[in-house]
DNA sequence: CGCCGGTAGGTGCACCGTACAGCTACCAGG
DNA sequence: CCTGGTAGCTGTACGGTGCACCTACCGGCG
């Protein structure tokens, strides 16, 4: 309404978000790209591009954090099918642990709202 | 512990946070920069660098989020203090609840991965 | 047969937030 | 004068993200 130029609200997932997704599913079992496109939206992920899916498994590939290998499918083109590496498995525990301290300061953040939001409804 | 290499986990707080906190804190009271550079800190956001503080108030300052104004201090050089406009509470209650939605998410994530490890701790 | 739609994987590129580095200016104290 | 703290600002490179686009395989339909 009224004349303001309508803001959209930019605040997202944490950054690299993708990645934390990718390993837990494959944590749950082995997988490959298209499957985990589908499966990413449970987590949290909107609108994931199939693009940056496939860079990211491609990326982690390379870092030692999953190992890939093709395998026919009975009806469709081949696939590249990701597996969990030991090494990925610390990051896994890591970045766990890293999205528990953001929901830490997630939780302060909500918190000092609520404070704010009682601070300006004096009444009652 | 542990002599792994050393891989740095790239997972942060979520995307623009910076603003949301700004807002906060203009919620709580009119402020300048350079107080509030230290009062982010307590929200969970580590090592701010003043540059992109500066230029997000900037940023919410023209976007009308914010009012700003110069004012002398008392020892020292002057400040430009700013000021939560209406539009800004009005962000500020928008992105208060897409931040509740980030929390699900985490939350939703750290279930799922708690499942993980005791699948993969039946035995021994 | 040719074409389409679904499966599966991939590249190019522009945008933008972030991080790092540096800068000016004001004021107080040694 | 020079240092150190306060206060604000700029320049720029890096990297993640989003958007568009592309190839290839396969089955079914007209």
């Amino acid at each position: 309404m009224s004349g303001a130029p309508r803001e959209e609200v930019p605040v997202g997932l944490p950054r690299n978000y993708l990645r934390p997704c990718l390993l837990l599913l494959l944590a749950e079992g082995t997988s490959h790209g298209y499957e985990l496109l589908e499966q990413v939206s449970a987590l949290g992920l909107d609108r994931v591009d199939p693009g940056g899916l496939y860079r990211s498994l491609r990326a982690m590939d390379e870092e030692g954090l999953v190992r890939s290998s093709w395998q026919p499918s009975a009806s469709g083109p081949a696939r590249r099918t990701y597996q969990l590496t030991d090494e990925g498995r610390e990051w896994l525990h890591a970045v766990a642990g890293s999205l528990a301290e953001i929901s830490r300061s997630l939780e302060a953040y909500r918190a000092r709202y609520q404070a704010v939001l009682e601070q300006s409804r004096p009444a009652r």
